[in-house]
DNA sequence: CGCGTTTGACCAGCGC
DNA sequence: GCGCTGGTCAAACGCG
């Protein structure tokens, strides 16, 4: 199975403060300088910076649709891959399970959801005997050896084997909150893709994130369908993904614009294009 | 010196 | 019962 192709889902929007200006559409930003802009025309009503004005709204405007577009396009490849991937796991039921006898609790609960984080399909029985068991699915960069899988909770690695079914090394994580928090953590490196971290979660956290920040300062990676966070990034329980839910889409994209919001390279580019934009109009 | 990581040893479940 | 395998432990080690 190949994930390269539909865990490219980052907009890959340029916030270079150089460029923002012809890189950010957002309608934050339209609204912004449209606010400006009237404030400004009642101070100081000059004919050509209205002209400016309403040329740059012309501009945003039709970034702003750009960018919808492209987000819509990019909502119809994941249907398709999705579709895809689907077709491709009812064709080959047994690919991901025949190669390890699963033991114990993991084999019912690894039952190949095919998207970028599947959920424990156990019964209210069984789950109030086994711990909630989600995936997560995370791109690194190829040359990035770590097992590192920044989730915004910290963790205390313990351990660290090789299995039979998978050259990469998987790395076992429990929560630095233990013993009062008994979550884990395996991630592996995907078998198919050596840029895809797996994650796998067992259990729920009893307290809050201890750092929302680290999901989007702390690296480079791109963290993508990480559907844990999909109800709501301010919530503490991100280990109850529900990826059958027909507003994945939706979900895709509340998590996208909410990763932009919250990432303060955005910010700051989105601070240096609305205050460039000021100056260059005074 | 304290804390986190590494890594070999050990344990337990499962199939034969 | 034995061997294989995944999961965990804990001593050694490294780093700040």
């Amino acid at each position: 199975m190949d994930y390269s192709s539909w865990i490219s889902t980052s907009l890959d929007l340029n916030i270079n403060p150089q460029r923002v200006h012809e890189q950010v559409p957002k309608k934050e930003v339209e609204s912004n300088i449209l606010a400006l802009g009237v404030k400004k025309c009642c101070v100081n009503v000059k004919e050509e910076s209205e002209g400016a004005l309403v040329e740059e709204l012309k501009r945003v405007s039709a970034e702003n649709k750009k960018l919808t577009e492209m987000l819509t396009e990019m909502c119809e490849n994941y249907n398709a891959l999705r579709s895809n991937l689907v077709e491709y796991m009812r064709k080959n039921p047994d690919k991901e399970l025949s190669s390890s006898k699963k033991r114990k609790s993991e084999g019912s609960n690894n039952d190949s959801i095919p998207m970028g984080v599947s959920e424990s399909s156990s019964t209210d029985e069984e789950s109030c005997k086994k711990p909630k068991i989600s995936r997560a699915y995370v791109r690194t960069e190829p040359s990035d050896t770590s097992l590192i899988v920044k989730d915004g909770y910290q963790w205390r690695k313990y351990g660290q084997k090789v299995t039979r079914d998978n050259p990469s090394p998987r790395a076992y994580f429990k929560c630095s909150f233990a013993p009062s928090c008994l979550v884990k953590k395996k991630v592996q490196r995907s078998v198919d893709d050596q840029s895809v971290l797996v994650a796998t979660y067992e259990g729920e956290h009893n307290h809050p994130q201890p750092s929302q920040m680290e999901v989007t300062t702390g690296s480079n990676r791109c963290m993508t369908l990480d559907l844990t966070k999909s109800k709501s990034t301010t919530h503490s329980k991100n280990i109850n993904p529900k990826i059958e839910s027909p507003q994945v889409p939706q979900v895709l994209v509340e998590q996208m614009a909410s990763s932009l919001t919250k990432d303060p390279n955005f910010r700051a580019a989105l601070v240096a294009a609305i205050s460039g934009k000021m100056l260059h109009n005074n």
